[in-house]
DNA sequence: CCCGGAATAGACTGATCGGTCTAGCGATTT
DNA sequence: AAATCGCTAGACCGATCAGTCTATTCCGGG
């Protein structure tokens, strides 16, 4: 029977979803394989089966959870370290960087699953849209409350350096990309709001 | 014999590396199978294996004929279109705009590749990479011949609103970001250049 | 103590994977 | 005319794919 808390699922079900990310973040979506997923969390394949209908649906769990924890995990991040909505806007990029050094660090996990989906219409396609929208939603909201004129549109352009400082660290394997996205949010923000501090 | 002028590769090289490619865009590099490569191309299993020593050699030639079709046709776009080493520079993120809005645009191949092959290593992965530093040492060739003070600096930073506006293209599909990115380009040339014009 | 549900190992399916091999066709060259 | 070449169709290989089924074991609650 299941003894965790309300609400909470198998804890083998949660196993999975864990293991399989770390696989779909390392190796693809099409290129890991259940039997690998199987072997890694060391769980019986028709556990897998009872709590998912197909692998497509273990990796809808999967990036659903990464977005639970790519997002509570930044929003934790910067608001620990920032007081106030502009360094706040400017200490994502550091959470990122920090992200993008840290050993077998594979990009942008939604961006990764545009690249293996392409129809617009797929569901790993349009959680990753969602997730952009999410991340896009919380960059205006600091925005506004840093009194921009158009939270929108800074918001915009920040997430714009955001996927492009992530492509750039992925593809070079070095966060220098993300250091220099923060620079250029910078130069955005001070053209937005006035020199910080 | 091979009746195509010399250097010239086999006529149904050069189609099965069209046609793989295209599949690639499409439907990711893992999730296109030979035989589907095969079917479409309407070429014999045995022509592709006499010509490519593997699925992996084929995969490669078509993202070095990739790059080698998009760094031309930007190229020759941008000369095109605009004089000045400045406005050439913003040129860039219209011909990358009118590619976005194309049906069927399925983002940056190379950040597909990476996504697929995350090895640092691997073939695949390390040829995006040179592709990012060929389209790189372009936009700071043009930087310096608009006197730039580093054009280095600016290359970088363009290169990450690239990715970045390609990336936010290919998860929304819309090519709004692109535009996005060039009037980000714009205030960054701003500032190192003066006004443009 | 015993029952029921969850988890197990592992055989099994049909399809597809990348890749090899063979036999033959058609055109070109000598 | 014979030999050579690129190309073809298609059988075939072992491996792997996602997914199903069965039979067994384990464990907590009544």
């Amino acid at each position: 029977m299941n003894t965790g808390s309300p609400g909470m699922a198998t804890s083998k079900r949660d196993h999975l979803v864990d293991t399989a990310l770390a696989l779909f973040k390392e190796h693809g979506f099409h290129a890991t394989g259940v039997d690998r997923i199987l072997e890694a969390s060391g769980v019986a394949r028709m556990t897998l089966y009872n709590n998912f209908k197909s692998k497509d649906e273990l990796i809808l769990a999967a990036l659903r959870r990464q977005d639970e924890l790519f997002r509570n995990e930044l929003m934790r991040q910067v608001e620990s370290r920032e007081e106030t909505p502009l360094h706040r806007l400017l200490a994502i990029f550091d959470v990122i960087s920090e992200g993008a050094s840290r050993p077998g660090f594979c990009g942008c996990t939604f961006i990764n699953a545009c690249a293996e989906y392409s129809d617009l219409e797929s569901p790993a396609h349009a959680l990753a849209g969602e997730h952009k929208r999410l991340l896009n939603a919380y960059i205006s909201e600091l925005a506004r409350d840093a009194g921009a004129e158009d939270p929108e549109r800074i918001a915009q352009d920040l997430s714009i350096l955001i996927d492009g400082a992530m492509v750039g660290a992925q593809v070079t394997g070095d966060a220098g990309a993300v250091a220099r996205a923060k620079s250029i949010a910078e130069t955005l923000l001070e053209a937005s709001l006035g020199a910080p501090r």
